[in-house]
DNA sequence: GTTTGGAGTATTGTCCGACAATACTACGAT
DNA sequence: ATCGTAGTATTGTCGGACAATACTCCAAAC
């Protein structure tokens, strides 16, 4: 900065770097509420004057908030701007670790039959028309022949669901296991063609209990359904103890050998 | 770069930043595979030179994959090292998010009523030596006269239970709830002094049925204990319908005015 | 021979400054 | 009042600099 710091005789020993003590002040000033969600903030150059900073410094801790869904930028616009972490973002967080940590389909599912029964008996209970107008939507929207749509369209019940469940936690929760369930689902449909009437009658049954606001019907045909899944794994091939993939599900060449983007390491960069 | 990149006829259109596409390939490298956990990163300056951009952009992206929990840096270290998102960081990043969106107590409570008793549930049926000597550890260590050590134990107790559980999905997908429920443990230790013996004889007949492997009993007594600690909370005045406060449960001065990191608006940074 | 002590190098953290591209503002012409 | 345009502010990216410190490796000391 401007002033040299004069190396005093005990100076203060700095434990940790200034970009992320910007960070952390940022994340506070957000948490706190002194930054209302939907503000704009300062220019970087402006953030930095204030915080005593340059701005690369500033910039650094910016990516790290950005990051972490708490500042985002509006369609086309340079300031920055205060918002929630959306669920997307923080649930594709979680379910990146739990690939990493090489969860088993058998976790995730047993999760799925843990969460979404219950989801279903409080969707049934506190059932409003606009969730389940939307809930009727989706399952009225019979997948076509993609299978990818198929597997949508049965994670995006599950979503509905919960919505209708009106418990944000529970849905925040249950996202990362609809997106590990992804890929899973994806070759289900694929494998096991007659999947997708069982699905469909599926809903429709847990659908009428939401309906008729039966919270032990909906919680045990949901009970059913998920168990079901399991069923159609095994038939399908699909081993339950095995790592779930990743499976980003993107349109296609996934095949292709993983691009490195640091294809070999450097000399000294690498000890056992 | 080098290459001033002549602007040929009908010039690419950048659509995303570069830095955001260094911590895409980096992101990718870990998630394929290509960079193993564990890995050490070559130096910035190297990365940079590999990749066609400026230290500076490869830092900005560096900073992104740190705060997701993909890069850390052993102690004392100065290489980046692959690393997987630990349960405490990802946790965190869900709380952040739940708290922001105002989740209400009795939100995150009910979450906990799905997850807990299957957790016990579980527990019970897959008990194996080492996990119940831990939680038989945690139930001795009763919880003395510190109100914030209690409830730290309280919570213990759940995450060993999970671990017991064996099933790092459902564990990992807890945590945030058993985050979110630090403060309003604290108070509720504080305001019902009874609440203690109670927590202590209600973790002790869970325990008890995990031991000799009652699953059903586990998950019965571990409802009773859920369901224990709402009647807590409405003796302890907690408004159930009220946002969790984040909570931090920092040592003290949590009643100082929030220390905005940006003080004022800056002159037209803030625009309704 | 093993340990200790440095000298030298590599790497990060932070700063400074620069510049093109582009969003935003304000003013002047119609 | 509307519109177009010139000017300004801001981000994205780059080049370079320098202090502090981790790492390497060789030589001296025990």
């Amino acid at each position: 900065m401007s002033a040299p710091a004069a190396p005093r005789p005990f100076a203060k020993l700095k434990l940790e770097p200034a970009y992320r003590k910007v960070a952390a002040a940022l994340t506070e000033s957000i948490t706190s509420g002194a930054l209302r969600v939907g503000e704009r903030l300062p220019s970087e150059t402006e953030l930095g004057l204030r915080m005593g900073v340059h701005r690369s410094t500033v910039r650094e801790a910016l990516r790290e908030l950005e990051s972490a869904g708490l500042l985002r930028r509006e369609r086309g616009s340079k300031l920055m701007m205060v918002s929630r972490p959306d669920r997307d973002t923080v649930a594709s967080g979680v379910t990146r670790a739990l690939t990493l940590h090489e969860a088993t389909v058998a976790e995730v599912w047993e999760a799925l039959t843990v969460i979404e029964p219950m989801v279903a008996e409080f969707a049934a209970r506190r059932r409003d028309p606009k969730s389940l107008a939307a809930l009727t939507a989706i399952v009225a929207a019979a997948a076509p022949q993609d299978d990818a749509l198929a597997a949508a369209q049965a994670a995006e019940f599950f979503r509905a669901l919960a919505a209708a469940a009106g418990n944000r936690v529970l849905s925040m929760s249950h996202e990362p296991l609809l997106q590990l369930m992804a890929s899973s689902l994806n070759t289900l449909m694929a494998v096991v063609p007659q999947a997708r009437s069982r699905i469909a009658a599926a809903q429709r049954r847990i659908l009428e209990a939401v309906e008729r606001g039966d919270a032990a019907a909906a919680r045990e045909w949901c009970g059913k359904h998920v168990r079901d899944y399991r069923r159609g794994f095994e038939v399908a091939g699909i081993d339950l103890a095995l790592p779930i993939s990743s499976g980003s599900a993107r349109p296609s060449g996934r095949r292709r050998a993983p691009t490195a983007a640091v294809p070999r390491a450097s000399r000294r960069s690498h000890r056992p």
